[in-house]
DNA sequence: AGTAATTTTGTCGTGCGCGATATAATCGCA
DNA sequence: TGCGATTATATCGCGCACGACAAAATTACT
């Protein structure tokens, strides 16, 4: 009888590596984002936000994937820090509304060189780093959400 | 002058759609995990014990990169659903092993489609998951913990 | 033997992440 | 116009993750 490969060992799993390297990537970026004041998820959402301002928290949470229960909370935070204000649209009273504060937009140019320190920490190719990047882009839209 | 790249779009990043897919496993396993009444944390922890029983709870943690701080209290749960037993090491007191109950080895039967499945839901092809998973592995061992 | 350093596990507080549910505004349509 | 359905955001409870710290056992070294 042929030996069967056993698809409930962890070695041969594709998604707990993913899962791994998800947190251990969060946990690399958090020295940068200690200076910056920020969690991974925050950094996250100010990237989003430093590319289109004024967004509803409906549409963001769409770009990254996270519904109001876990963004409401998460804005409140940035809220408090003075990077973001919200605001009610005056013709849809229900959406709310994000704005970088000055505060918020400054921050950018102090985040500027995180991506290529974090990458030089991971120490892989530029060829593995890009098709790694294509096939995860590939398999997270494969989500409808 | 050139155009310079922008590293901190969100679509040039490699970290988000780790962090993103990641997450989007987490919730497309939830299902199958429900009818085992396990987390996906707990699976990854159960994987592990399929494979070695009686293991101590830091070497559990070397394998799944999480520490005791996060172990003990999904470990109880474990516990509190008879699947696993904590007992001191006799020959170090300070160890405790984790040891699979016999409800927690039959578990493993009732697991042993869920990968399968998975995979079949992911919509890729074997080629594309076989590479991913390489360079995951690959990522996922440049972090020395 | 005695004690400082190390190892192993556990506790605590904070911040996600998410399913279920609530609330308020808007829309659809009779 | 009225009112049920839909949409957008918020609230709640639970379970991770993790840094910081604590407690107990073991080890190393004098």
């Amino acid at each position: 009888m042929a030996e069967q490969a056993n698809l409930l060992q962890l070695k041969d799993q594709l998604c707990f590596p993913i899962y791994a390297t998800s947190r251990l990537i969060t946990r690399a970026y958090q020295p940068y984002l200690d200076k910056l004041d920020l969690t991974y998820p925050q950094y996250i959402t100010m990237l989003v936000l430093w590319e289109k301002d004024g967004v509803k928290i409906g549409d963001l949470g769409d770009k990254i994937y996270l519904k109001t229960n876990t963004l409401t909370p998460l804005l409140k935070k940035l809220e408090s820090k003075k990077l973001i204000v919200r605001t009610r649209s005056e013709k849809d009273e229900r959406t709310v509304l994000i704005s970088l504060t000055k505060k918020g937009v400054l921050l950018k140019s102090e985040a500027n060189d995180i991506p290529i320190e974090l990458i030089k920490s991971l120490n892989m190719t530029t060829e593995e780093l890009v098709q790694m990047r294509t096939l995860m882009w590939k398999m997270l839209g494969k989500f409808e959400v």
